[in-house]
DNA sequence: CTAGCGTATTTTGGATACAAAGGACCTATG
DNA sequence: CATAGGTCCTTTGTATCCAAAATACGCTAG
């Protein structure tokens, strides 16, 4: 299991982190990427010491990422024993996308309630961002300009609690959106731009049934995606 | 402002920590304890050393509960700047709830669909204990109980993800809750039970209602508490 | 006397070193 | 040959140490 570590053998596997002022943002934003990206598996055991010196950083950085990490359940922290790639399954994705539906509603609701023009316009801004993305391709823009979307919602509803729960589960879909983000960019933001105009109208019934539409085609989409 | 930490002048303040095997466990929990017994102000800052000395123990385990701390809504942590006390606000309490409304309405719509009267009666049971707790004058004993409470309804209910984030709300809640507490302790078993029933008789409407109330109520006894 | 700058101290961020717990492998015995 | 025990090694948990950043103070110049 564990893999000869050559001195030379490893170097190109994972680029070390630029070392910029915060480092363990850096560490952090690795560590995200290289789970998201699949080249760690799910269960795996992800030693310190080995991170650390793949990374080029000492293991206090790596600990620390490891900590953040498992509050937004990438990884599972066992005591003594340390990190593993946490298992993504399909009933976690639907508990998931239900917690979504629900606080995704009650943002849409709220922030119909808030109907502000100019907040209006910056949420079809960031939408159109988006479409530009899915228009070049590039899903990673797109999936981060979907999350700003999601943020600046949350935030014109006006509640930091309610936007702090949204950006948990946000990140914790991260994992499985990436999957289905391709077949959803082209649709997606037409419904972001149907639940804008509900909410710029102050219609809190119709704004709430776009943001649960929008769920639930997400989820459709997704178990379309894994069945194949 | 900094007193003058004389080796004999500090030691009672704050009691070391038991060195029970997890030790950043022990670390955390007397923490919390210090912020919400009051004993640290809101907007204070904490400076690792020091209390890494108070509590007998070094900087590492001080700071990875600090990190806890602060993921937990308990400190803010600024970069290069350490951690500062959460000043907790009427504003903040009002978006708690309004969160806890939201989740705890979708918990007992779930709970009451899986209707089970095993689960029924573990529910009742823990309720006893809180009513036996607020008899006997014991807040500490009962706010414990009732965050089980919560927790053993979001398992009936059966999604991780909705059981995670109550348990975040219920976290950040217990800063406040700890003043209303005393004034809620009779009526709230009550509620509960009247929950329990709603759920054990399948009925997610008054499963739904039920929670609402009794969040509702929560709001009211705090606002009645903080204007005295 | 006041405002701006430079230095000194305090405190966090990161690295290294040490101790303890857990797991794997090997051996010896029934 | 299978299993129980023990030892060794790996890996985490904790402590100490060094460097960099931020703040506060004091000094000087206007």
């Amino acid at each position: 299991m564990a893999v000869d570590m050559q001195s030379a053998g490893e170097a190109d596997l994972i680029r070390p982190v630029q070392r910029a002022a915060p480092l363990r943002q850096a560490v952090y934003e690795s560590m995200v990427e290289l789970v998201v990206s699949g080249r760690l598996n799910p269960g795996e055991h992800l030693v310190e010491t080995d991170l650390a010196r793949q990374l080029g950083v000492s293991r206090q950085p790596v600990r620390e990422a490891l900590h953040r990490l498992q509050a937004e359940g990438w990884v599972d922290l066992r005591p003594n024993q340390g990190a593993f790639v946490h298992e993504p399954t399909d009933n976690e994705v639907d508990q998931l996308l239900d917690a979504r539906e629900l606080l995704e509603m009650e943002t849409a609701r709220l922030a119909a309630r808030s109907a502000d023009a100019e907040a209006a316009a910056r949420l079809r801004a960031i939408c159109h961002e988006g479409e530009a993305a899915v228009k070049a391709g590039d899903t990673e823009v797109f999936i981060t300009a979907n999350n700003r979307f999601h943020a600046a919602l949350a935030e014109v509803a006006g509640n930091a609690v309610l936007a702090e729960l949204s950006a948990i589960v946000g990140r914790r879909m991260r994992w499985y959106y990436r999957l289905a983000a391709p077949l959803r960019g082209e649709t997606s933001c037409a419904e972001h731009l149907e639940l804008i105009d509900a909410i710029a109208a102050g219609d809190e019934k119709r704004a709430a049934k776009a943001a649960r539409q929008h769920t639930e085609r997400t989820r459709v989409a997704y178990h379309r995606t894994v069945q194949s």
